[in-house]
DNA sequence: ATAAGTTATTTGCATTTGCAAGTAACCTGA
DNA sequence: TCAGGTTACTTGCAAATGCAAATAACTTAT
């Protein structure tokens, strides 16, 4: 293997660690994390996910999430429902609070974004979503069907 | 904000998070995890490294690489040493064992490297690889100088 | 020469994490 | 209809993590 930060998960990892924790520090203020950052915006594309989906989309652990969640109730950005359809589904919902945070936090994930990308053309940061995308249904396609972790 | 699937941060946490995970399962056998072949990698770039600098290339937190290297001294994987020349640095170099296992750990990462980029040409490869340095660049930039968190 | 400040690493401690096992609800086939 | 299997979530428990404080060694200014 060649040198280190040619590497492809090395710089995935790093790019990631790097945006991750500046982030959350820059959440931390407002009482929020990234992690509940993650579950707020997965509800925010659709609200009334069950814990499956959401640890999925994610890629937090289904144990994980339920404390998460657990944390969350308490805050009261969120409640848990039984699917009356099912009663082993339970569906997550945003409340009021829940909906006031997410509105102050989308702002700070935006300027992330931006700098993020700071001197990459539309082209070019949508190449790289794309690449992003591929390389995840790639390694989807190898492993064995099944939970996400965290 | 758009989609949740074109927002950038998530795409990278959900590829790195995949690969990850993949890896891990992948090198448990061998008796090894993710952060004990990303150590081995930055030893096998340059030996002899002290901790602030593996933290830094390896996106560890300082205070869990001490950890992390306490294990892999037991496991007789690497030593510490003090820099005679200044006795607060610590540097690690890897023992006859660490380069056994590293030889062991090289093929599997290659082969991720491989799945990860399945399909991509090798031009598109390396545009990511820019991309993604280009990104950690720029939080690098945005980032209060000081160390690493993982 | 030394007090005050800085740097490198480790330790303390509370939180987060993830696997495995547990519980509850649903489905399937005889 | 009910026994056995599957699915969805939660809990138990040990390990990993990250911030802050502690320790130890160096540097600088006086």
């Amino acid at each position: 293997m060649g040198p280190l930060d040619s590497y492809l998960p090395y710089l995935l990892n790093r790019a990631g660690a790097r945006i991750a924790t500046s982030f959350g520090e820059a959440v931390r203020p407002l009482g929020a994390t990234l992690q509940i950052w993650r579950v707020l915006a997965a509800l925010r594309e659709r609200d009334g996910q069950r814990m499956g989906d959401l640890s999925a989309t994610t890629s937090i652990d289904v144990s994980t999430l339920t404390r998460l969640v657990d944390s969350m109730e308490k805050k009261r950005l969120v409640v848990r429902r039984r699917d009356p359809a099912d009663a082993r589904v339970v569906v997550l919902h945003v409340t009021a609070a829940g909906r006031r945070l997410t509105r102050r936090l989308l702002p700070i994930a935006e300027r992330y974004e931006k700098v993020a990308l700071r001197g990459f053309s539309a082209n070019e940061a949508e190449q790289l979503r794309g690449a992003l995308r591929r390389l995840y249904a790639n390694m989807d396609a190898l492993e064995s069907p099944h939970r996400a972790r965290g």
